[in-house]
DNA sequence: TTTGTAATTTGTAATCATTTTAATATAGGA
DNA sequence: TCCTATATTAAAATGATTACAAATTACAAA
């Protein structure tokens, strides 16, 4: 499962396994997707009442730069993350700000014209897309 | 040209003229492309030694208000705007930095699903590509 | 041209998310 | 169990952006 992969991960690197680090992995593989990191937060803190805002940074960060997880920045006033990083977009509803995944293949093939990916060796992508969901559309 | 036109928008907006303003109009229209806050600002203040910082966030903030610029949201450290508004894609270098254009047509119909295109009625879209352009590759 | 006034600019202070720091606590190997 | 490098915490620092209030200015009407 996502954990125990994570806590393999953190060991080949040679970090320490804490229940703070376990918990921020089982609130991103197990709860709502793309979570903030007050979301987070707010979890780790229901189970560690001491727990530090830095200790949520620092694993996030820690977790981007091991290329577990990824920054979303579909929008401009939070920072969602995805513990997801398989190639995929994202729309986010302007008005409730949920985001939902879209995969679709061949993406950069799709959106990229050939001489563009003649010219640089692509690394990877950020797709996001906004409009109005159907609930909030009806009404 | 662009310029004569955002002195328009913003008499039809009941907006006032200032020298500052139309300093941040010339050099979005006729700089590099995809300026940040400081970059505008550095021009700004060769030009008005006393300018201040808040009168080109707020100018800007304005001119996205009108929906004549729009923020680019490529880069996690900087803010680039961007005074095409026509749909378009970017990629940046992740070393050099530089942002290019890419113009495709029919970006969202070949990024998106029918069903997701069924569901949400689209407003817009971001797409962002990373890469290392070929200045970069070599070395 | 002059004047009046509402809008704008400016400098400063406030805000807020994130990072840094240093002291304390702990994971995990010996 | 003990030791020590690493992690956590609380507090302070940072830095980008925004809010505020006083001084200035655009511009329309006289
Ligand atoms: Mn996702
Ligand atoms: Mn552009
Ligand atoms: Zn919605
Ligand atoms: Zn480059």
């Amino acid at each position: 499962m996502h954990i125990e992969r994570m806590i393999r991960r953190f060991r080949e690197a040679g970090l320490k396994i804490t229940p703070q680090r376990v918990a921020i992995f089982e609130y991103l593989y197990t709860s709502s997707s793309h979570p903030t990191v007050d979301d987070i937060y707010a979890y780790i803190a229901g189970r560690f009442p001491s727990v530090s805002l830095t200790t949520v940074y620092n694993t996030l960060q820690t977790m981007v730069s091991l290329g577990e997880i990824e920054e979303i920045a579909i929008s401009h006033e939070r920072r969602n993350f995805d513990p997801d990083t398989k190639p995929h977009a994202h729309i986010m509803c302007v008005r409730c700000k949920r985001i939902e995944d879209i995969y679709t293949k061949n993406l950069s093939e799709n959106c990229l014209p050939e001489d563009v990916r003649n010219r640089y060796r692509i690394l990877g992508q950020r797709i996001y897309f906004y409009g109005l969901c159907s609930r909030c559309s009806a009404e």
